[in-house]
DNA sequence: CATGAATGAGGGTTCATTCAT
DNA sequence: GATGAATGAACCCTCATTCAT
């Protein structure tokens, strides 16, 4: 070995290498949402991917660098989803942001897991971890900003958001109640927690009950 | 050995052991807190707790009944402060449940992580896990139902009761933000929450924006 | 890993691979033949086949999964063996019978302890230990057949004969005496036993001394 | 520790004491007659025994102490049967001795396992196997005397008879026939091998078919 | 490049043995 | 002398990672 340890997946120039690399990045989200970092199994993933483990080390030199490429990839979906969110509408309600944020989540249940899995259990990641959080909290305060008018300091309000879109996410585990009743509940207490916001910001001073 | 595997830690008759199974329990719970349950490896609760390895595993046969034995501890704790907040005051502001529930938090906040870490994550404990849960989730509902007059059927709240419960355990994680603020922001969400599902109870229908 | 655990060896692809599972199987023999199944080490096992743990295990999953194997091996060509000598004479005399078993225990010598050690004691192989019980015992009543005439049940000759047989595997352990003599003598106590099973064969009865 | 380590079991003084050396030995023989010796624990032998672990080292300072010890009380017991079956009749006819052998070995049957157990296996016990099995040797030495005259050399036989006892005694283990049948045969076979002693002892040489 | 066999550190667990109470 | 908690070497087995083919 004479060249230094790639820390990040070598970018194949061919076709053949950039299907396999998606079969790996799926594969692996699937199984790094099945169970723990540490439960899921470097074998496991490649044999999800028809993959051999050779190729999977070839593109992904360690476990953690593949999951940092995994957070990345469902951070990206994420952040773009928040962006259009936000995007949409110059004028958003607190319930439209609400529903907004619910439908996205919705959409992205299949990822859902693997944040739970990856974002929050201790493992220190390569990079991603830190950086997506602080997009994250970034989008949120985004938003906020779209509820009301003027643009102060609102980081315990994103960071607040970020936990309960986070705790939304976390829902579907309780496999006790039927999900349209609880995603209802969900849209409720975001709207809640948005319009406070909204008015709070709007008066410039917290709202008595 | 032929006799039948036990499933529960083992009750020390002298006071030596005694002292030795608080150790082991502070240990665990400290390492099941920072790692997820399959990365806390069993060598390092003991050497945590300055035992040997063997000595570990004369109270707590296995990993995973050593884990049950945490969450149990530490829910008792949790369960016993709830039912004292519940049965405080018959009549308990929204706004007195969310500084009571903050209250809690704070005070078992050293213990927080194991929830998140065992709680959660896919390992299914021999008992703890599902009993706790629903016990928990008996609390929230006793909870609103200190709120408001009906007993109606309120089991979604208490779900997203609990889940927004956890939300705040876990946001001290965010090292970014002073902790006061982060406090009085997890207060406002919870007394808005509470404060909703009050109305609505005695309303008997949603309250509109 | 989520596949179901494998309760047979693996087949290996390459030439390299099937050396190993060889020298792993010849390692397997040598050691369960000087100590007790539990007293056997695979690590043991992997030195003496000059691989590492981890290849034992790439090819036999567990331990008895390779216990299994070895006395598959082993009871195959020993069932083997015992075919030739059953098929070589359509008349076959007790005393080419009693030559004809020694020798075949002569020629197995070096893989004798083995079933000493796995086929009595105690443990419960995954297939094999019952399966080749039972080959054995069927094929000591067909040299038994070919003694005398009638097909009658002779199952207790049968096991009776096959014990007689694996004492004689368990003769070389007296160091004390000459092998040579020890043999001639195993031969006679072969013969008389076949002998005398001829003798009732044909007279339909018991015959007195 | 100043003084040097004992090598065999303590002998206590007291009743108690008594007493407890021969739970503790019952137990021990139960223990390694169900297991190999490897597979037997101490701690399970001194919980049948009713003991605390530690009064078992101390008077059985190590595993195989303990394993000779049960040896040894096994073996007496078994030579002295065969003394009185040597003993009982100057005229001891190979019919008689045959059932005398299969006598004693049912008598024994219930401590059967230990020999098979810890006489065979790997095991090199402190002093206890060599020595039981010369005498052992010794005492088929005197019966084939007692059968004809000449007192020439007969080790080899009595080797050989020797082993034919213990594959008597292994026989139970086939539970696919009843015992009385298997009991039959096993005389029958004793009392040819003990009539071919017999007949080549007085003629002073083998016998032809 | 792809493949999958090889490697070995490390994890959970057991048990003979010691020693403080 | 009795008791049983404490100790740690050793066991079976897994899996991230390397490398010969």
């Amino acid at each position: 070995m004479s060249s230094p340890p790639r820390s990040s997946p070598l970018a194949p120039k061919r076709q053949r290498g950039r299907d396999r690399v998606e079969a790996i990045l799926t594969a692996a989200t699937t199984v790094f949402g099945e169970k723990s970092y540490e439960a899921a199994t470097m074998t496991e993933i490649a044999a999800r991917a028809s993959t051999a483990i050779g190729s999977l080390y070839r593109f992904f030199p360690t476990k953690d660098v593949l999951a940092a490429a995994v957070l990345e990839r469902y951070g990206a979906r994420l952040l773009h989803a928040l962006d259009e969110l936000v995007d949409r509408d110059p004028t958003l309600s607190p319930r439209d942001a609400a529903e907004g944020l619910l439908d996205i989540i919705q959409r992205l249940r299949t990822e859902r897991s693997v944040v739970l899995s990856l974002l929050d259990s201790g493992v220190t990641l390569p990079d991603g971890t830190g950086t997506l959080r602080k997009a994250l909290i970034g989008r949120m305060g985004q938003l906020l900003s779209r509820l009301g008018g003027s643009p102060g300091p609102h980081d315990e309000r994103a960071v607040m958001l970020l936990h309960l879109v986070k705790a939304i996410f976390a829902l579907p585990q309780d496999h006790s109640l039927p999900r349209p009743a609880q995603d209802k509940e969900a849209v409720t207490m975001l709207r809640l927690y948005l319009e406070h916001a909204a008015a709070s910001r709007r008066s410039g001073s917290e709202v008595a009950p």
